[in-house]
DNA sequence: TAAAAATATTACACTCAGTATAAGATTTGT
DNA sequence: ACAAATCTTATACTGAGTGTAATATTTTTA
């Protein structure tokens, strides 16, 4: 639970070895696939026991996606340096703004197109995804609400978030496709993204959301 | 894979099986909780091996989800007779129909109560009710795209059924809530809907879904 | 109605994810 | 250098889900 200080020798430790695990693992996954590579392999070929392993990365599925917490501080972010801004005009800017600045996690390129494909020929994988598309939602959901001071349950809060991700998910799965009939996947994303933008906008017109 | 025709003693038999385990996997899940029920406990109480429960039920949520079958029905049905009606207003029209008419799916009642409830307090059942909503979207978003004759890829048809998903799920999940609060479920499940809809009218306003 | 074909149930053995616990090793603060 | 905190490990366990081949039951055919 430390924060900030130069790290100890103890904290660059244990980032070599969850370094070292998750890099293990992705290249077992990818030479074999998800499902064909078990836990207890990659602590053998990490040289560590099953049990570390669990450790660092609670599930299996874990090993894969690890970028959580990286996407909600971008929001996070965006959401505090918003100014008069309404918390979901403050969001489609961030979007926006990581589109045109071609930042990694919303930039097509071959990795992850292939990286996805994987995911999609793992039926664990999917659903993990899927899991995690709701975690968000329920996030951002929370961080609007209190952007507007209204509890995080707040229905239109939900609605809201739920609508955003959702758009985002086939925007970006419609961007994917994009790259691989080649077309301009960018162009497909922004294109879905903004009707599905414009609808949000409506749904929530009225309230402080927006 | 037999459809009409009198259904034989075999048939029969299965179907009693099958609605045999489910009763008392229900029941057990009720007394003592998902997680602390195990298949094999389920089928020594119903009498039966293990692996006959996996016969019916491939993984054990699919004991309390069992009803993925007849919403989609419900849906088919709704496309097929919509006439000169615009889908996604179709399918609109089927949710307001199934709340003004009190139908059992959305009808809240301390029974779905308690259900989610249920279903919010076990990890496993909570993913795979996440599970099941992209599930629904993506045949939604199928049938959706059949019905105006665009591929089933179609990013607009993808994007109206993400949508209407969510917007339903919000929608119940706030029924849900007023009902607790001792709210009226139904005023807030259609206000919620009521904003969701007009939202996807307008993101895909222009498209032959609308 | 009796035998043959089709299908359902069962027993058995197995893999693997995930958890619990306590002992041993390493780092850190004093 | 010592003690406290923390990380790793060995070991053993539970439980979901799969594969397979033998047995029982229903349906079909003759």
């Amino acid at each position: 639970m430390n924060a900030s200080n130069p790290p100890g020798l103890r904290d660059r430790k244990k980032a070599a070895t969850r370094q070292a695990i998750s890099n293990i693992a992705t290249r077992l996954f990818v030479e074999r696939g998800f499902e064909n590579v078990s836990v207890a392999e990659i602590a053998r070929a990490a040289a560590v026991a099953r049990k570390t392993v669990f450790n660092y990365f609670p599930r299996k599925e874990d090993l894969v996606f690890d970028r959580e917490e990286e996407v909600l501080e971008l929001v996070r972010q965006a959401l505090a340096q918003r100014g008069r801004q309404a918390p979901v005009h403050a969001f489609q800017a961030l979007v926006r703004a990581l589109v045109e600045s071609q930042h990694p996690l919303l930039r097509i390129t071959e990795r992850p197109v292939q990286f996805w494909r994987a995911v999609a020929e793992s039926p664990a994988l999917t659903t993990r995804a899927q899991e995690l598309q709701v975690t968000l939602a329920d996030d951002l959901a929370g961080m609007l609400s209190d952007a507007v001071g209204r509890p995080r349950t707040d229905p239109a809060g939900r609605l809201a978030a739920a609508m955003l991700m959702g758009t985002l998910v086939v925007a970006y799965g419609e961007a994917l496709a994009a790259f691989r009939e080649n077309r301009k996947p960018m162009k497909a994303l922004v294109g879905v993204l903004e009707r599905g933008f414009t609808g949000v906008n409506v749904a929530l017109a009225g309230t402080p959301y927006v």
